[in-house]
DNA sequence: AAAGTATTGACAAGAATCGCAAATTAATAT
DNA sequence: ATATTAATTTGCGATTCTTGTCAATACTTT
């Protein structure tokens, strides 16, 4: 209780005077600075404000659509912020990504902030946009209809579009998994799509968040054996990490470092 | 934060007087002038900045800020709203239009919204978006390199997928206009594109705000007998309402409130 | 063209800050 | 009252930032 009251005053304070140190803060508030810290890794970890050597800063939410992207987006954010900063790990400088239209792809895209001239394509507005704010970066977005609620782009122009793409790395998410169909989404068109980024890429990188394993959604794009690495988070049962495990398959758990907090 | 406010400011400072000497800036803000060189080399790693010998320019003006696209959306609103109000009336149920990314047809966008069925092409996101709200409509964003400064898309992928399109309607906007060279823009790729339109377009539709006649931009993309029909703003001098009328050019002025003249 | 001045990147020392993990304290449940 | 859990503090090695120095490079002036 305490503890998320002074939270909600440090993203006030942040808002105000956004030039405070850690030390400011933390004589301010009479905690120690390790305190702080924590503080601002949470609220990190909300998306609320980023962190920058010496303090934070609030997060300016993308301009594009009030729609519903970011109400999926809010939803389980600690844990998709873990799998994106583990993710992140694999992209450096340079390097040629692919991201579909997820919200877990939108969390990786902006850990990849400080990356300098990626290649980037996707068909996400929100992530093409967050990556576009980096000047060096080169980001393409996959043309095809407009899906308003999701904020991509999908159908037959991306895809002939996708044919004569390549990239070194596409992380693509899904809407549900299991070890019988693989990666399965939901909608056709999505499916489709993500089908064909799987012949354009070196490696697929799944982004799977523990709530989508045992769900099966119409439509199958991934077989266990098309994925490289697989990330996911903290909560994943102990029997589907035998399973994976024992299916070969290569699993990174991302446990998110700051707890949750309760109110 | 220090040093991310301190580049923050930087930023801000390089916008407002780009032939600033590293020394200065040092004395500025009261730090070495080696710290403002790791600044200057950071903020060129965002691709924010870009060094020169004694200081740094930035990169793309209005990049650095929010979003630009809403900043110039604000601009002279009235006249646009009035122009698109007008070549609203042109667009009914059922029409395949297509929109350029400017914000004018934005607005147009906007205006559109109890229109159903509309088929609509654009490389411009918030017009995309604007227009996808409406389920019955079918919308096409054209794929390429996302620009984030103007929330649009143009390339080498947008041109190629324009060319097996077709309209009926294509409403552009453009940076200058002039009897002797027409349309003009200041970006090559924004022009490339929308010569391209030209060419699978029944109609041409200009939407240009008064503010552009006899501005003359890099690169001409329409010449006065491609244009269909050309909206404006009252604003526009008798002397170019002359002009245009003499040189036959179907021109209809919008008032703000009242109703549009035809000449 | 040569001399002179300014600016540069690179490096190293020192300071500030960071994340992590273990220890301590507070809160809550048994 | 005691056990358990959450929150906070503390200490420490690792990282990032700042600054000053210095040789190399880029501009200016003569």
């Amino acid at each position: 209780m305490v503890t998320h009251k002074r939270r909600q005053f440090l993203l006030d304070m942040i808002q105000k005077q956004p030039c405070l140190r850690v030390s400011e803060m933390a004589e301010e508030l009479d905690v120690s600075e390790g305190t702080i810290r924590n503080d601002l890794n949470a609220l990190q970890g909300e998306g609320l404000v980023k962190r920058v050597h010496g303090g934070a800063v609030v997060i300016e939410r993308s301009a594009i659509g009030n729609n519903s992207f970011f109400t999926r987006y809010d939803q389980n954010l600690d844990r998709k912020n873990a799998i994106a900063r583990e993710a992140a790990k694999l992209v450096s400088d340079g390097d040629s990504i692919l991201l579909d239209a997820s919200s877990t792809a939108y969390c990786l895209a902006c850990a990849l902030a400080d990356r300098k001239d990626l290649r980037v394509v996707t068909n996400g507005f929100n992530t093409a946009n967050e990556l576009a704010k980096n000047n060096s970066n080169n980001v393409a977005l996959i043309g095809g209809m407009v899906n308003y609620s999701s904020s991509s782009v999908t159908g037959l122009l991306s895809e002939r579009i996708i044919e004569d793409l390549h990239v070194q790395k596409a992380f693509l998410s899904c809407s549900g998994f299991s070890l019988e169909r693989g990666m399965t989404e939901v909608h056709l068109n999505e499916a489709q799509l993500k089908r064909k980024v799987i012949h354009i890429t070196d490696q697929l990188i799944a982004l799977i968040d523990s709530s989508k394993f045992g769900k099966e959604d119409m439509t199958p794009f991934a077989k266990l054996e098309n994925i490289d690495k697989l990330f996911t988070d903290g909560e994943i049962s102990h029997e589907w990490k035998e399973r994976l495990s024992m299916a070969g398959i290569d699993t990174v758990i991302c446990h998110h470092e700051a707890n949750a907090t309760y109110d």
